[in-house]
RNA sequence: GGACGCAUGGCUCAGUUGGUUAGAGUACUACCUUGACAUGGUAGGGGUCGCAGGUUCGAAUCCUGCUGCGUCCA
């Protein structure tokens, strides 16, 4: 037997090894079934998950196991993401915080063998935090970034980028982070605003006593200065315009230009500095003007050779030197505080430095257009459907794509460089291969040969040593190729390897690869639209001539308490295996998805729970923000047993043998609630399946409440798949909830308790709760797949054979089986407000019980005045009075007269009696019934001032107002009967 | 600076194309340990929908402006 509460923790451990073992969530091309096939969006190993990951994943899970019901061969392919900029600074930072080391120290080789050590925990960590999640991902088929299978999807999309002639090489202007020493993308940098100041200083005009003054927030800068620039209709500069000035600090002389772009004379001086190689709309202004560009830093931000005698200085000292030498030389006009802006790399949270660079760049035209193609034509859609637009402009600008990075984690650039060889040796050497390409460089000094496997540096003999670039590529570039390169692109000969071993189902074939691709939907969060769906998009059209998906299902972020995005950065992260731990894998999953909405981001405040009274601290900033400060970990204090203690946090392990305060968050009691009611539904359904024989249900058999049950389930059954198809996790999850608790529970089953007690009735209930309950357990195992199977299995000991109206053989697994649907003709809308009567007129009769304070051991006895057709109804049901009331239906019928000393209700189609003669207190009933006409009047009231409001009576639609005077009718017709009541009481 | 979203009872959220005096969960109050469930049952109190205008017979719902918050892009 069931126990009393639902005990999530043995039966997760016990059903996550069984589907495991039993294979359940491989999915393997199967001729004759549809595909559906889901990517994860490979979560980087830079850090354990956290709730947001939960959502994500929840939903995929949700979708996956929905889809295999239907009938679908369903993959959900998992994987993590190398991240490489984000786990090398990881694990650089660590470096040097606990050994005082850096990676120059330790050279590249040790560092990325460190690195991969790093990603190796992470990986264990994050995939056990997907498997405990429930997860239904075919694990055989796990892929990494940077693996093999991965590496290969890499190399040949480059390749083929290459000879396309769509990447280049160049020299662009590009965010440097001088802390990770790597050139780091627009959407990697943050604007910080920090204090600084605001210098105005004068250069002297060559030939001439006057000077002329600008200002900047980056004096160091003038050493790298090629211009000074004014605007053309400046009349206080006209005449200056194509004289020189000296740079005090340098001696050098640079010209005076005019230039109405970068120059605004409003502002300050209306004279600008121009330092092409240090600032992107100088930089600009240095292309359209053809100035020189003089780079005057080195990679790690201190001055090169360029900055003269400030060479070698870091450009904050550089700074502070050219301010006093400047002043020194009467060139400082005056200096103000002031709040700059200043870029920040997200990576190292150090100020970023624009910086003339050689860079690798992917020609977006022709690719993009592609993308916004494909999305025109319907042929990605998003849920919901506003952000195509986020996605649309973002495509349209059309910016080439850098990417290459200086860093040493990730996939290395292909191409080696060689400056003296010739054509003819390389057609010597290469001129058969279908893997190498060669073109010479923009500046016509070396070979840029490509080429898709490694090539030895004396490939084109002793005489020539080859050079391979010594970048990779930015990370996005491998996740862009997620969707097919996990199925094994380019390999269209073999099936992609299972469990890192070789597949060779597909006969000669890659019918992996054939069968799953495209993907149906993305499940992913809205930050990273642009960032990866966009390209993802771009590439699966480039390399496989589709797009990746279908359909692209955004859904919202988790938040903190305090609002803020949950991230792994902030340390605000809630790890889902404490709530798991707390509430269990189901009760965590389906509140997720009762959260799924398409608007709102999700607010969970948490708080920390004591361990050693239980007692629920609330999480403060300070929590999140507290790290191990000289050796100790942080903890919190309770207010009701005043012990203090470790916590859970992102930022470090507690201690061995520590009493920890795990986090808890009371949004998750409403799942918790739910499998826990469920699991009783469950459970006096089998205490009441003894002798149970499966067997047809005929027409004849079934009562009010299970016609009624059977038009809701299917009613119900519809909605569910019908939100679903549309990604409406939230609604689908309260539609399922809402059913089950308040119809199934509330009223079916305490209707049929008293046809479970006899013997001729027995059967047919037994068979017909055994149905219903079989088809909520179906619907609700994509949300909860551990209680549903449990339930799943020992209905399955009790009832091997079930369902209405004929009764079949069930499946071995509720992953297994079929999503209900459930023929239209269960539905009976007329029976349904029937049913809604019954409902209303036992809610009134309780209300009175309650307000009189009228125990259930007190019998009543009811009087119904009605219509004599909603007599018959009721009479028709009497017995359910006595059930769900305790309250004998004594008469019903039109000249039913109000009995002495009653209380009394009034429904739209009927008034009702409760004869109290001695009990009730006829002041206090008359109070209840003047507040009720009181609310019936208010009713009214609101209603007619429509009618009596000529514009409405002219201008609303006709069966508006229909209904309004049908409403005043059966209002007024209620307040009669409640008016005739305070009547009577005040003559008794 | 541009784009999108959000602001509804103490808390967390619904509210479909504008049409009964705005709903749910939780918290709260009262009563109930009746043989599925106190992680429960029954009943109840509580909001005028960020602010200011406008459109409309009618606005939480549409429009404009403002304030605050979140995110993305400059």
């Amino acid at each position: 037997m069931l126990a009393k509460q639902y005990e999530p923790k043995d039966i997760q451990a016990y059903w996550l090894t069984a589907w495991n073992e039993k294979g359940y969530f491989q999915a393997n091309p199967t001729p004759g079934k549809t595909p559906h096939t889901i990517m994860i969006p490979l979560p980087n190993v830079t850090g354990a998950l956290h709730m947001g990951h939960a959502l994500n994943g929840t939903l995929q899970d949700l979708l996956t196991r929905w889809r295999r019901m239907q009938g679908r061969e369903a993959l959900w392919m998992p994987g993590t993401d190398h991240a490489g900029i984000a786990t090398q600074a990881v694990v650089e930072r660590r470096m040097l915080e606990e050994e005082k080391l850096t990676r120059h120290d330790i050279g590249r080789e040790a560092l990325v063998k460190r690195i991969w050590k790093w990603k190796d925990t992470y990986e264990a960590r994050i995939l056990g935090q997907l498997r405990e999640l429930g997860a239904s991902c075919d694990w055989r088929r796990t892929r990494f970034t940077l693996d093999d299978v991965c590496s290969k999807a890499v190399r040949k999309t480059f390749y083929k980028l290459f000879k396309d002639g769509l990447i280049y090489r160049g020299q662009r202007l590009v965010n440097w982070d001088t802390y990770l020493q790597t050139a780091v993308a627009d959407d990697e940098v943050t604007a910080e605003t920090v204090k600084g100041n605001f210098w105005t200083f004068t250069y002297p005009i060559v030939g001439t006593s006057e000077t002329i003054a600008f200002s900047t927030t980056r004096p160091e800068t003038m050493l790298g200065d090629t211009a000074v620039a004014v605007h053309p209709s400046d009349e206080r500069y006209e005449h200056l315009v194509g004289k020189f000035v000296t740079i005090p600090v340098s001696g050098r002389e640079i010209p005076i230009i005019a230039d109405g772009i970068l120059v605004d004379k409003e502002l300050g001086t209306g004279v600008v500095k121009v330092t092409p190689a240090h600032d992107p709309n100088d930089y600009s202004c240095g292309l359209r003007n053809k100035l020189p560009m003089i780079n005057i830093l080195n990679q790690n931000g201190t001055l090169n050779e360029n900055g003269g005698k400030y060479a070698g200085l870091d450009r904050y000292d550089a700074r502070k030197q050219v301010v006093a030498d400047m002043e020194a030389m009467g060139h400082l006009v005056k200096v103000e505080d002031r709040d700059i802006e200043v870029k920040h790399s997200d990576r190292s949270k150090t100020s970023v430095e624009p910086y003339l660079s050689e860079q690798w760049f992917v020609k977006m035209d022709s690719l993009a257009q592609s993308a916004m193609d494909a999305a025109q034509q319907g042929r990605v859609k998003f849920y919901p459907g506003r952000y195509s637009r986020t996605y649309m402009d973002w495509l349209s600008e059309k910016r080439d794509w850098c990417i290459s990075r200086q860093l040493w984690w990730g996939h290395q650039i292909p191409i080696w460089y060689c400056e003296t060889c010739t054509e003819d040796e390389l057609k010597a050497a290469f001129g058969t291969r279908s893997d190498v390409f060669y073109r010479r460089d923009a500046k016509d000094k070396s070979w840029l040969i490509c080429s898709e496997t490694d090539l030895a540096p004396d490939v084109l003999g002793a005489a020539h040593v080859l050079q391979r670039d010594g970048d990779v590529l930015d990370t996005w570039f491998s996740s862009a190729l997620w969707p097919h390169a996990t199925l094994g692109w380019p390999d269209l000969d073999h099936n992609p390897p299972l469990n890192n071993q070789p597949d060779p189902s597909g006969n000669g074939e890659n019918t992996v690869l054939k069968f799953f691709y495209p993907g149906n939907v993305l499940v992913t969060s809205r930050d990273i639209i642009t960032l990866w769906v966009a390209r993802m998009v771009i590439m699966g059209l480039y390399n496989m001539g589709d797009v990746p998906f279908a359909h692209v299902c955004v859904h919202p972020k988790i938040l903190d308490g305090f609002g803020q995005t949950m991230s792994k950065s902030k340390g605000n992260g809630v790890d889902p295996m404490d709530l798991i731990d707390k509430y269990g894998t189901d009760a965590v999953r389906f509140t997720i998805a009762s959260l799924a909405g398409e608007n709102q981001d999700v607010r969970l405040p948490v708080g920390y729970e004591c361990p050693h009274c239980g007692e629920v601290i609330p999480q403060t900033l300070e929590h999140q923000k507290a790290v191990p400060g000289g050796g100790a970990k942080p903890r919190v204090k309770c207010a009701g047993c005043k012990k203090e203690s470790q916590y859970t946090s992102p930022w470090f392990e507690p201690d061995p043998g520590e009493q920890v305060a795990r986090v808890v968050s009371e949004r998750f009691e409403y799942g918790r609630n739910f499998c826990n009611k469920l699991w009783n539904a469950a459970r006096f359904a089998m205490l009441n399946l003894e002798g149970y024989t499966p067997g047809p249900v005929a027409d004849s058999e079934l009562f009010l409440e299970d016609r009624w049950i059977l038009s809701r389930l299917t009613t119900v059954t519809g909605e569910v798949t019908g939100h679903l198809n549309v990604y409406e996790f939230d609604f689908a999850t309260k539609a399922i909830r809402d059913f089950t608790w308040n119809e199934f529970c509330d009223w079916y089953l305490e209707m049929i308790k008293p046809r479970l007690r006899d013997e001729n009735l027995r059967p047919a209930a037994q068979r017909l709760l055994v149905s219903v309950l079989d088809v909520i357990v179906r619907m609700l195992a994509p949300w909860s797949p551990f209680i549903t199977e449990e339930l799943w299995q020992r209905l399955n000991e009790i009832a091997p054979q079930r369902g209405f109206p004929e009764p079949l053989p069930t499946t071995d697994t509720v992953m297994h089986a079929p999503w209900p649907v459930l023929p239209r003709t269960l539905r009976d809308a007329e029976l349904e407000g029937r049913f809604n009567r019954l409902q209303e007129t036992i809610v009134a009769v309780r209300n009175i019980r309650a307000v009189y304070g009228i125990g259930s051991g007190v019998p009543l006895k009811l009087h119904v005045r009605c219509e004599t057709q909603v007599a018959e109804q009721l009479q028709a049901v009497s017995s359910q009075f006595e059930n769900l009331a305790k309250t004998m239906l004594e008469q019903a019928g039109l000249d039913v007269a109000r009995p002495i000393g009653a209380a009394a209700f009034s429904l739209s189609d009927a008034d009702g009696f409760i004869p109290l003669e001695g009990i009730i207190d006829r002041e206090a009933e008359r109070k209840r019934q003047l507040k009720e006409a009181e609310k019936l009047r208010g009713h009214i009231a609101s209603n007619e001032k429509k009618l009596n409001n000529a514009g409405f009576i002219a201008k609303a639609p006709p069966e508006v107002v229909e209904q309004v005077k049908e409403h005043i009718a059966t209002l007024t017709k209620q307040l009669d009967s409640v008016e005739a009541m305070i009547q009577a009481l005040a003559g008794e």
